[in-house]
DNA sequence: GATGAATGAGTGTTCATTCAT
DNA sequence: TATGAATGAACACTCATTCAT
């Protein structure tokens, strides 16, 4: 009996490891082949475990991508957090928001998160869950800039909803691209003109009328 | 002989009608489902036709998606001449091109293109035919933001790269939403704003840091 | 009404070369590339005409094959009758019969006949058709020999069964590497070649005619 | 560790098991139906298996009939070792040749090797393998011939390749009625006549061993 | 009669999911 | 618990046959 407990931490760690490992190889191959070519018996293949063990884990192929946006999503409330620590401007709440963003999944091997932003394919598995799970986000960065516009600092006469549009479309401009056609770009540099362009946009400065 | 000719021509236009419907359903369930869900069966169902009927007008699924591709693509030349012509300014061709590319596509009943600018589903499907397409607008939209630096209507700090990501993530950002949630809004209007915020920012006016 | 009779044997006539243009088109089809990798599409374009008018003629695609036999099948009883009043040994009986079958068969175009009786790709089709309608040449045959062994012509120790084997399986022999292999030889010599090892072995001899 | 090996072994054992299952009814359908008319379906059905079971044993309808080849191919090197070791005479090693292949072959439930021989079906399906497989074959016959003929034990007179038709055919005869006809006959003995007769012909004789 | 567009059953093959061991 | 063999529904595509014109 003394044994059974620390046996079972054991196991439920080697569990753990094992459902990383796992979530570690969906992503890859998510990312190389997309949703409808990654086989199950390659991620299975790829973690070095039989197919069956795979289930034990995940119940269907759409469940290893939920759990996988799931497990990014899981980080976003605490960047969310710092950020709203950021100083009064929502300027540089969204800054650092983007930023953060960047650094910790850009430059760490994590493109999952900007895939699912933009990729149809996942989109269309989603469909619900995507509307929940980034709801937040999109929330988070709606209330921002409705604070923002508000407080004096953004165009009052831009539709609040079409201001989120653009801000997402343009702070996650360069993921696409880089997904797309793997082309890479000092990131933190593109992402901050890219943030610029959003705030104060292309024009020649100045003369503005 | 009297007869066959306009016989004939019911037949053809019998045929375009079929085809038209054909390429309905098949953009429909396309954006319902994605590629990979999307069955020759069910297209067939929809249209109401046999499948080995649906093999009379295409070869492949792929096929399918081509022609959607190509029928939309078709246009997209006239509307880069068009665009051209409208005076000196890169903003006043961007702008012109983005506005009917909406009036045209967007409140036809077409997002298709869109989806083929945003969506890796199909981007992998089309991979050279995509580049070969699409890389015209993509060339010609660096054409006129390279000419509108030179000319001083542009920043000459922004890298030309992400002005041109920038501009494609913020101009074709409604639709991205239109997709993938099914909300609609005022979209000439809307995508007026979208422009604006490309050129201007959306800082509020006059003072800037 | 007077026009009626001629008018209809025009047709009649009509209708005849084509099912003879359609047979042709079908045997050069079927010897090209066998039953199944022939498509009743290419067959009526070789003809020239519609697919629904092959129907008109042939209701079953397998019925062009049994046509094609039975066209061929036709000739044989008259060869059979030549045949027979070639003398009274069974041995030239059975060499007139191969050489002329050689003669009428294989220097005109027409090899199917021993494609009938060689590829089995066709014996499934035909089946029970083909033991009906070869039947009779196999009867002759076995007859012919039969009356060859009581007259002393042939070793009376040899199963009646076997030697009809025999002979069949070399008389043809030439027609299954041809249609294999493309090789060609001067067949009638060859036939006779073949016809004297049957009837002689192919023994070093020495009293031989 | 002591079960895993002997189970290793009987799931082994069982695989090779319905290998050999699956190779059967393949033989069956095949002989049956031929090559075209023979479905993945039936096979598995004819099993008992599903039909993922079968692609589990071979990736492709093609990779059957191989399969089934390859295993009856095998034994025919050693078996021509075991001819070539029979005596001096051309004639002892192609009897002995041909009556092996009858005791194993044909007395064993086998005759896919014959259809090989014979259908035009099959042949075409191999094309390359075919000749690879069965040149063998067909060199080591033709080189036993010209021996013998140079060594007088055959009629300098017979062009080398008829001979060989001959042979073959004659060799082969029964098979190919087996086949079409399902009628059977005492087949070593038949076999033995049949090569008397290439050997001697069916004349009636005075002197002969 | 002649046409050829339309049909739909049938094919080989894949792969997520299950389950006996 | 872990395995991986077994499953079978699903798919794209073909082609002999039918039938409205």
């Amino acid at each position: 009996m003394d044994e059974t407990f620390p046996a079972r931490k054991l196991k439920e760690r080697q569990r753990r490891q094992r459902e990383e490992l796992i979530l570690l190889s969906t992503e890859e191959v998510l990312l190389e082949k997309g949703y409808y070519e990654m086989s199950m018996d390659e991620i299975a293949a790829r973690v070095g475990i039989a197919k069956g063990t795979l289930y034990l884990h995940f119940a269907k192929k759409e469940d290893l991508v939920f759990a996988l946006l799931e497990r990014e999503i899981g980080r976003l409330p605490q960047i969310l957090v710092l950020a709203q620590a950021q100083g009064t401007s929502a300027r540089s709440k969204l800054e650092f928001l983007v930023q953060t963003l960047y650094q910790q999944l850009v430059e760490s091997p994590n493109k999952l998160l900007y895939a699912i932003f933009n990729s149809a394919d996942i989109q269309h598995l989603l469909k619900e869950k995507h509307e929940l799970l980034l709801g937040d986000v999109r929330g988070t960065i709606t209330q921002w800039l409705a604070e923002g516009q508000e407080h004096g600092e953004f165009d009052p006469a831009i539709p609040i909803e079409v201001m989120v549009d653009a801000f997402i479309s343009i702070a996650f401009a360069r993921v696409r691209w880089m997904l797309a056609s793997k082309r890479a770009l000092p990131t933190s540099e593109a992402t901050a003109i890219l943030l610029r362009i959003f705030f104060r946009g292309v024009g020649a400065s100045e003369t503005r009328d």
